[in-house]
RNA sequence: UGGGGUAUAGUGUAAUGGUAGCACAAAUGAUUCUGGUUCAUUUUGUCCGGGUUCAAAUCCUGGUACCCCAGCCA
């Protein structure tokens, strides 16, 4: 037995090691005791659950430390790839999520006027140039990764050419590529991002929120440092590859002589049986291998909303997987706990036959019909009771009959008996099979008067209970059942030659069409979620309607029986 | 190969010189009108080699492995 003392550590006290920083700046009153953080997307793409874990830790520090601020700043510097519909979905997003940006909402393109000004500092300085070198140019300049660059012709020019050109270049007199504003550092760096990047590039195209007042756009690297410091951020959380970035945005705001925050940071999320990047995801949608962004086979927030998952699930996940700064990879089975632990709790039970086999039960009055009471939720009585409609004809799952049962199949056969789930006892006596396939048809059955509810006054017991719909007053309706995207762990390393796409898995939706609901589940509306019992959890697709109801499967019920059956 | 990072059960994550813990996964049993839930129990771990110390996942030292960087993407 475990001592009862020791059971006081509470997990929720443990912080990350992001939050450890946070706490200890915050005790050591290194920024006057504030907090700010901020969660920078890009918006040329929708969120997927990568950036929930970065939604959760920036948003997340705002609930764990009194006083603290997250900021949401659109990172739109490159308006070739950004549009006005990805900052909608991600503030949408965010919200559903349940995280508020209260009137933080920023974006780099408010800080254009400003970063030129920090351009033009940089230039009197003598700390940054215009160079006419082309692309392919710059790249042979560059050197590699074990041999130093070389300086670039332009390099010398004076402050006040390079004023003039920079000028230019803002009136749009130069053509896109033809010049780039670059800063003055160290071309033998053994960091290549202080071989003298590029600072600001021409681009003439309209900007979503700028429109055509700017001919030149500043690089991430000179916008993101920068930005940081305008809105006072005290850490600036972003992921892995940025560490090699980092010295690079300390020398723009040392030799700026602006604020400093301090950049930290972390392991970017991924989950196996996935991909979870924006360029793979805009793949898998422009060449049709999924209906959409928020096909509910994508990790995208959208996708996991449609296939039914709730945010409480997400944002437990987000809680539970941490954060350091190794590269994992998460177990999708985690992910799917925990919308199984949430919808346990909250979602509606209901019976749902999803490949229907006809009973008759040939002592059940031909006319009658009753109503049977159904539990709504046995983890909430308040949810209280519904009426479920029985009568002589009813449905049950395909798979819940055996003609030859092995050994530890418990469900319905010759001659057994089980219990319809708040109904009867019913006994199998007769097959009915199609002359020519061979195939069941229906099943013949009797019933057991006295076991109304589902309950035996002489105790006996069946060793099944299975779920069923009254054929008379059964709704149809279409059920797509979804499985992970691919059948590889890491579609990432396909084999050789081959991309992720080539890993995709082709039977990860099945639709079936003829699946008989309930009649209480005639008005669900959508994104109203449901544990179908025995089955697993179920949520009404957007494209739902009362003539044709959809529902996405979120995740199957455990299934020790399927576990059994794997085995074999 | 230069530079920057990182190594703790199958997976992910704690332990900040003092009993290697938690969650998921896996396994066993109990309960159950969902083969669900719940409960109990179990298996499995400090990358490797040296050193310091009464005591090392933690400190020192030497290896090894993996990740990131050669966009006018972010």
């Amino acid at each position: 037995m475990s001592n009862p003392e020791k059971e006081n550590t509470k997990t929720d006290d443990k912080l990350n090691f992001v939050q450890n920083i946070i706490s200890n700046d915050q005790q050591s009153n290194k920024y006057d005791g504030r907090i700010l953080t901020r969660f920078p997307p890009e918006p040329n793409g929708f969120l997927h659950i990568g950036h929930a874990k970065s939604i959760c830790l920036n948003f997340g520090i705002v609930e764990k430390f009194p006083g603290a601020l997250c900021n949401l700043r659109f990172d739109d510097t490159n308006p070739a790839k950004e549009e006005e519909k990805y900052v909608e979905s991600i503030k949408e997003d965010i919200k559903w999520l349940g995280f508020d940006w209260k009137d933080r909402l920023f974006f780099s393109s408010d800080y254009f006027d400003k970063l030129y000004e920090y351009a033009v500092k940089l230039v009197k300085k003598g700390k940054a140039f215009v160079c006419d070198l082309s692309t392919e140019q710059m790249r042979a300049h560059r050197g590699t990764i074990t041999t130093p660059g070389k300086e670039s012709p332009f390099r010398n020019r004076t402050a006040e050419e390079n004023l003039g050109l920079l000028e230019q270049m803002k009136k749009g007199e130069f053509k896109d590529g033809e010049k780039t504003l670059r800063a003055k550092i160290d071309m033998a760096s053994p960091n290549l991002n202080m071989r003298d990047p590029v600072m600001y590039r021409i681009i003439h195209t309209h900007h979503q929120r700028t429109g055509d007042r700017w001919n030149i756009y500043p690089t991430y690297d000179f916008a993101h440092g920068q930005s940081d410091s305008i809105e006072r951020i005290t850490h600036s959380i972003c992921t892995l590859e940025f560490e090699n970035h980092r010295p690079l945005y300390d020398w723009f705001l040392d030799e700026l002589d602006v604020y400093h925050p301090q950049q930290i940071e972390f392991a970017r999320l991924n989950i196996n049986y996935t991909v979870m990047s924006k360029r793979k995801l805009m793949q898998l949608v422009t060449e049709m291998h999924v209906s959409g962004w928020d096909d509910p086979r994508m990790p995208t927030i959208s996708g996991l909303r449609r296939r039914g998952y709730t945010p409480e699930s997400i944002r437990n996940f987000c809680e539970r997987i941490g954060v350091g700064k190794v590269n994992s990879t998460n177990d999708v089975a985690l992910l799917e706990h925990f919308v199984r632990e949430d919808l346990n709790r909250t979602a509606m039970r209901v019976m749902s036959v999803l490949n229907p086999l006809k009973i008759v039960i040939v002592n059940y009055p031909e006319d009658q019909e009753e109503e049977l009471d159904a539990v709504n939720n046995p983890e909430d009585e308040t949810k209280g009771t519904r009426k479920v409609p029985f009568s002589k004809i009813i449905y049950i799952e395909k798979d819940d009959f055996m003609e030859d049962p092995p050994k530890k199949f418990f469900r319905l056969a010759p001659g057994r008996e089980v219990r319809l789930r708040y109904a009867y006892y019913i006994k199998c006596t007769d097959v009915i099979k199609d002359e020519n396939s061979g195939e069941i048809t229906e099943l013949h059955c009797t019933y057991d008067p006295a076991t109304k509810g589902g309950d035996s006054p002489d105790g006996r017991k069946v060793k099944a209970t299975l779920h069923w719909v009254s054929v008379k007053h059964a709704v149809m309706a279409e059920v797509r059942l979804y499985t992970h995207l691919f059948n590889r762990e890491d579609p990432e390393n396909a084999e050789d030659g081959k991309n992720f796409t080539s890993c995709l898995n082709l039977d990860s939706l099945k639709t079936l069409r003829n699946c008989a609901v309930e009649p209480s589940l005639a008005t669900a509306q959508p994104e109203d979620r449901f544990q179908f019992e025995r089955l697993g959890y179920f949520c009404v697709d957007k494209d739902s309607t009362k003539e044709n109801l959809i529902f996405n499967r979120t995740v199957t019920l455990k299934d020790t029986w399927a576990k059994v059956q794997k085995k074999k």
